[in-house]
DNA sequence: CGTGAAATTGACTAAGTTCAATGGCGGTGG
DNA sequence: CCACCGCCATTGAACTTAGTCAATTTCACG
């Protein structure tokens, strides 16, 4: 990806529109682990993530990494900051090699924003956000680890069979210790069965869906 | 409020969008402690608060309600449900007597957000959602309850002059024991000092600050 | 095989909730 | 004027959930 109308966000622009946000724009390419932009930095960048996985999460008091959503192309990330002329309230990490458009915020044209396609697209963009923090509430202060557990197995199981343990607990937000010992559980009470494959087999579909539900 | 024109959100609207609003939509009073909605409701109604308090909360497993938000007169409520067909999120209640206008979404014409003020009050308000959410993480999964207490104080120490501690607690989703223990470790510490009528003064704000920050 | 990463397991700790008992205080009625 | 009632606040003790730390085992893979 190189060409701004190729992002479907900005295809529907007037070429005036478009020369201006080549002017205020450009892409640049980023490598697994690098960092997009920390928690607390200043807003007027905005980003369209064009390739590549990039992790947004918070960091705690002590340190540890509070997993919020990862992003697939293409999507635009830093809007709240850039509308709200808020700090970022995440941190971005690319964990992929990945490819970003940086977009400056405060020279966009005011008008921009008046064109009917975009305003669709942001408020897509928008209200995907709305959802996917709706769902970190949801997971992360209603249900409890063991509910967690069971709702990735029922509705990602096949997660089990591409990731290991350990990053998926830090997709769920707890630690490797404790999907253990929650795994051995369910193994225990014979609602699952583990393959050597690490492949997760669920024997009890519907008790395990009651755990979140 | 009576008419729908007097709605900033809907102020701009041609003749024939109002009086499309006008057939799909309808004015209903609410009493304190009603329910406009539960957690899980099937979507269709977008509400527009146009007077009372109106607080929006999740319930967990074993009953607790968590305190999400409360929308004061103007703002727009169930609009992600709306927009995404999916169930309500979270349960909205009265706290105090109130008004709403009730609009058919699925009556709505495709057109209607084809206005480019209303997309853009549409982006406000979603980008004043995602702001709400991204706080409850922030408060409810990055602070712990001490640090909510300090924060409460710093920020709206004026609170406790107008709500009981019980209140207090219910909007920090902490316990009213936690509440108590924690303003009296501050007390202990010399951080504040409590008067008569249960205003809150506050000796050493830097060192409070700095807990929650 | 051997090695290093990942998983498991046990003991302990931390934070906050729950439950129960107690204390304070303001309003009300005799 | 005071005794009583009910609500709220306070306090202690036990409990719950999950995290931390450390030791051990398993496993994939060269």
């Amino acid at each position: 990806m190189d060409r701004i109308k190729d992002i479907p966000l900005f295809s529907k622009l007037s070429d005036k529109h478009l020369k201006n946000l080549e002017q205020i724009s450009h892409f640049k390419n980023y490598n697994s682990d690098e960092i997009l932009f920390y928690e607390g930095d200043d807003p007027g960048t905005l980003y369209i993530l064009t390739e590549g996985v990039l992790r947004l999460y918070k960091t705690d008091a002590k340190g540890n990494e509070l997993y919020i959503h990862q992003f697939v192309p293409i999507g635009m990330v830093g809007e709240l900051a850039c509308f709200e002329n808020i700090n970022y309230p995440a941190t971005a990490r690319f964990i992929t090699k990945g490819q970003i458009l940086k977009i400056d915020f405060k020279r966009l044209e005011k008008d921009f924003f008046q064109n009917p396609e975009v305003c669709m697209e942001i408020i897509k963009s928008l209200t995907k956000k709305v959802k996917i923090l709706s769902n970190v509430i949801h997971k992360e202060m209603i249900l409890t680890s063991e509910a967690k557990v069971a709702k990735i197995i029922v509705e990602h199981g096949e997660l089990f069979e591409t990731h290991k343990n350990t990053q998926i607990a830090s997709i769920l937000n707890i630690t490797p210790e404790t999907l253990s010992r929650i795994l051995t559980r369910f193994k225990k009470a014979n609602l699952i069965s583990v393959e050597k494959n690490h492949h997760i087999n669920i024997i009890d579909t519907q008790k395990l869906t009651i755990i979140f539900e």
